[in-house]
DNA sequence: ATATAAATGAAAATCATTTTCAATAACACT
DNA sequence: AGTGTTATTGAAAATGATTTTCATTTATAT
């Protein structure tokens, strides 16, 4: 497979580069897809988009690139509970996408949110300084997801 | 399988008349394991230890029976990372033995912690009220796990 | 006791994810 | 630009947790 002109952010580059990894184009392809979107995206959905760019990228690489940059920290992965995994780009507590979710347990929809957050940030930062004297954690993240019925559900059954 | 005395919340057996179900030995069983242990069980876990009692109780039932414990909101379903679902009774945020989660990236080790919980549940009651009004969600539980590298993770590499 | 529907167990099916392995591509070095 | 080394890739097969199927059993109302 050839190799372009890559745009998206450059450091990505030097960041595999970093870790001792390839910046390979179907690698930059699933980050592209990753940055370029909103969704929580299973790994199908990340193998059906780039497909369209790049139909011989196999979803077998989608797998490991994701395990890949979820190791990295650049992505992280999440469980809503529908028998596959989701994965967004990971942005910090400081990022401006930073967002938290609410997930209904009947019909599995997500909704991102982000008011509330800063609160929930700022108590988070001192828990994990607890945490990790406690602990001897080094701790890298957090996850915080609300549970429930949607607007739909509950007022359908 | 034959009816004993049942030993436990007597409350469970109006629970489960409550919503149309009935109280059979299996879940029982289920049940008396998972309020005898502070451990984070899997299905197959719960399978064997039930088994020692009830050898005929098959691990279909076992994932049958967490499935509808879960909808009853009597037991929570946690994913640490490891491919397979853990299960533990839930406790409310004003129960004894309420918690939170840090978990290794590296080794999956999950540490409960119950220090800093009481702020925690006290921003998240006030998130959870925001939420619901904004989005019309009827909020019935809440997720906070920590991620990062345990004590001997961290040193070994 | 009996009827009825819910619950169960064994085996088979499902399906997301991983592994295997030979072929290919990225990059360091000329 | 050409070459060698090694990471990366893709296709197919394997894995393994969870679900489904279906005939049998059990709880409970009558």
């Amino acid at each position: 497979m050839r190799s372009r002109h890559m745009g998206g952010p450059p450091w990505w580059h030097g960041r595999f580069r970093g870790c001792g990894y390839r910046f390979t184009v179907p690698r930059q392809a699933i980050l592209d897809v990753l940055s370029g979107t909103l969704k929580h995206l299973s790994a199908e959905d990340i193998y059906f988009a780039v497909h369209k760019t790049y139909p011989n990228v196999g979803l077998t690489t989608v797998y490991r690139t994701l395990e890949l940059l979820v190791h990295m920290g650049l992505v992280f992965k999440f469980d809503f509970g529908d028998g596959r995994a989701r994965y967004e780009l990971s942005e910090g507590p400081k990022g401006a996408r930073h967002h938290h979710h609410l997930v209904c347990t009947s019909c599995n929809r997500v909704v991102d949110y982000t008011d509330f957050i800063d609160e929930e940030v700022e108590l988070l930062g001192r828990t994990e300084k607890g945490l990790s004297d406690k602990f001897n954690f080094k701790i890298t993240n957090h996850l915080i997801q609300f549970y429930g019925l949607c607007d739909k559900c509950r007022n359908s059954q």
